[in-house]
DNA sequence: AGTCAAGTTCTACGGAACGTAGAAAAGTTG
DNA sequence: CAACTTTTCTACGTTCCGTAGAACTTGACT
């Protein structure tokens, strides 16, 4: 239960936009953000959508446990649990862990990995 | 389109079982290895499924680029395309692909592997 | 050559996930 | 209370997947 369909992933680059900064939108940031012309690298907007489309993904968000939302003030306000990094970084585990062979497929991995990227790794693996 | 369905995976298996051996396998080969009492970690195991079934699969796995179908000998061989490593490093990189922080990601991606993955990685990175 | 059995293709149905949204209920504000 | 906003409920269409029957193709065997 871990993939996300377009508008769900859409939603979620949102919400985890304003992840660092403790911010919990509403409904209504959400929606201008959404219609809001941000440069326009994201492909989902440009329509508009219904006010209750925008809740639906985020009730289906918040039952899959991406996302939190406070039910106490008035216009509820959603936040994603967690960052898109550890998020992504969890899927990564997920796929790794259903293998057999996880040495040999981070082997691979390893393989095609730019060298910045593998320097990174260095830096980090020492630490441990 | 890269997520497997439980009996696409199962079927996945099989093929990759054989994929190093160059072993492209018949149909029938498979039926047989599906029934077969493995010591039965599988899981999928245990029914009965109609041929046609198995060869439904076949033909989606085939359309989403991870089996390959020799079409030329009678009764056709298939094979996977990639080995499970390879298709699993693939989809890691699928998934971390996506990030914009590729190198947060992988951060918090290290932070929680087993300590013998760590020396695995370590060895690998060194000699790049 | 004619029949039989195995292999393959076509078509299809039911269930789940997702995009999408209307209708209606609940709550807010003036 | 009236008007507006927010949330909940319900639902429809599409696509993916498990499942498989019907029918066509082809090699084998008599």
């Amino acid at each position: 239960m871990a993939s996300l369909g377009e508008l769900e992933r859409a939603v979620m680059d949102l919400l985890w936009a304003g992840h660092e900064a403790a911010t919990a939108n509403t409904l209504r940031d959400l929606l201008a953000q959404s219609t809001e012309a941000t440069g326009g690298a994201a492909g989902h907007e440009g329509k508009e959508l219904a006010v209750t489309t925008v809740l639906t993904v985020l009730s289906r968000l918040e039952k899959k446990g991406l996302v939190e939302r406070e039910r106490g003030t008035r216009p509820h306000r959603y936040q994603a649990v967690s960052s898109r990094e550890d998020h992504t970084a969890e899927l990564m585990h997920e796929v790794l862990g259903s293998a057999p062979d996880r040495e040999a497929v981070l082997a691979r991995f390893i393989g095609s990995v730019t060298e910045s990227e593998a320097e990174t790794l260095r830096k980090l693996l020492g630490h441990i």
